[in-house]
DNA sequence: GGAAATTTTGACCAGTTGGAAAAATGTTAG
DNA sequence: CTAACATTTTTCCAACTGGTCAAAATTTCC
């Protein structure tokens, strides 16, 4: 039954292709991204947006957004803000952009010379508090991939592919040595990304099951305890002979 | 610097407060929620809704969704589909209720007298088949989280607690028989949950990293064994003797 | 101090959005 | 067939949204 055909969502669903009148001349009205070297209320004022933008954006995601609210939490007018970006789509773009960079340095800092278990551990702790201190720049990039990341598919595609292949690259020499357990290393990683980073992504569940007591800095601190056993002992090499080929 | 002071972000943000002049008379134009036991004709009808609301919401969530996007998926004119659910907010509290019922059944299956090992094994089974097929609930649900879960607070403080309080309790005896490595039960609940749910809501990225390689089904297969190995592992009961006070 | 440049504001616009009303078109039981 | 009911479409609206623009207020630099 239902014989009706249920279409798919597209991404630029509605809005967007209203291109307005604007971006044809650019910088009449709009000084801000002009060839001087931005002064420094300029920068204030933009890092004061881009803090409320991440405020809401992180949120309710780029269409559940609107400059106002970003406009209001930022403390100033529409207009003004928009003095400062153009368009509201420039400004998520930065947000995302200052992101990623951010967000994937703990991985870039993985070292093939270190100890396995002391790798993994620290990269686990380092992503932990990434959780704990940066919960807003978490949702914001778990708000685009449950969007299907429209506006970062060819940094995840190309940028953080290489990274990964790299890292994956080092976690399998260290298990041919025997150093660590035989297993998948994307795997691997795909499950430190989604163990730490539900701490600030379903921060609001997390609190609710917990109730009010472990919650406070407790709570992570025993998210920490328990990640760290459990990726110790569910990886660490058995000396099982079941393995090798 | 930066003296402002940034307001946070409410969650009725703009919207909301436009209560229009309806729910006044309710059910004059609208008959659908009438006394008659619902026609199997408003039955599907509603599914066909339903369905594609899903799909809007699950991307964009609630406030980046809108009735015409929704319409257009059922393939209905936006007054056909208010005829149906009156109000947008109606469709989305259907769309949690049924999803809760459903997300938690394998919790809820979590036995008591089954063996440790296969009931955690079953688990993160039933759990990753979720995310595999039902991969749009998995992202209604994460969106509602990152947005702070406004509509279902109530849901999750009281019944998912009491759900995991149980369970966690269960986890604690097996762990007092020795059955199961000394550790923390709730933590170890979120930890099944993140790295299975994973796989739904961050979909895009798995996909992206792992290449058009190893994607097809395969993708949850391994998964699937990169996760049993590293739980079984990870929480087996070691016999060192460090555990005990 | 004052002209030039920068920043802020207020009024305004066109397109979108949630929703209302009512007319028009089925459906169905008698 | 037709009255009563159910469903769908057309038209319309007020609030919201992203964005413009010119004038006013402020700051900066000589």
């Amino acid at each position: 039954m239902s014989g009706k055909k249920l279409k798919a969502v597209e991404h630029p669903p509605v809005t967007a292709r209203r291109q307005h009148k604007a971006d044809a001349k650019a910088a009449a009205t709009h000084p801000p991204p002009r060839q001087r070297p931005l002064t420094r209320i300029q920068k204030e004022k933009q890092d004061i947006i881009l803090e409320a933008a991440l405020e809401v954006f992180s949120v309710h995601g780029f269409r559940g957004s609107t400059i106002d609210q970003i406009a209001e939490v930022a403390g100033m007018s529409k207009p003004n803000l928009l003095y400062y970006f153009p368009r509201k789509e420039e400004i998520h773009r930065r947000l995302i952009a200052a992101l990623l960079d951010t967000w994937l340095a703990p991985l870039r800092d993985f070292d093939q010379n270190g100890d396995p278990f002391t790798e993994i551990r620290s990269y686990i702790r380092r992503k932990l508090e990434m959780a704990r201190d940066f919960p807003r720049e978490s949702r914001l990039f778990a708000n685009e991939m449950l969007q299907g990341a429209p506006r970062i598919s060819e940094m995840i595609e190309i940028d953080l592919k290489a990274l990964v292949d790299e890292k994956a690259k080092i976690l399998l020499t260290w298990m041919e040595q025997g150093r660590l357990a035989r297993t998948d290393p994307y795997h691997l990683i795909f499950s430190i990304w989604a163990t730490t980073q539900h701490y600030a992504d379903f921060d609001v569940q997390v609190r609710a099951v917990l109730g009010k007591g472990r919650n406070g800095e407790g709570r992570f601190e025993d998210a920490a305890r328990y990640l760290e056993q459990l990726f110790m002992h569910g990886l660490s090499p058995k000396p099982r002979m079941n393995g090798s080929a």
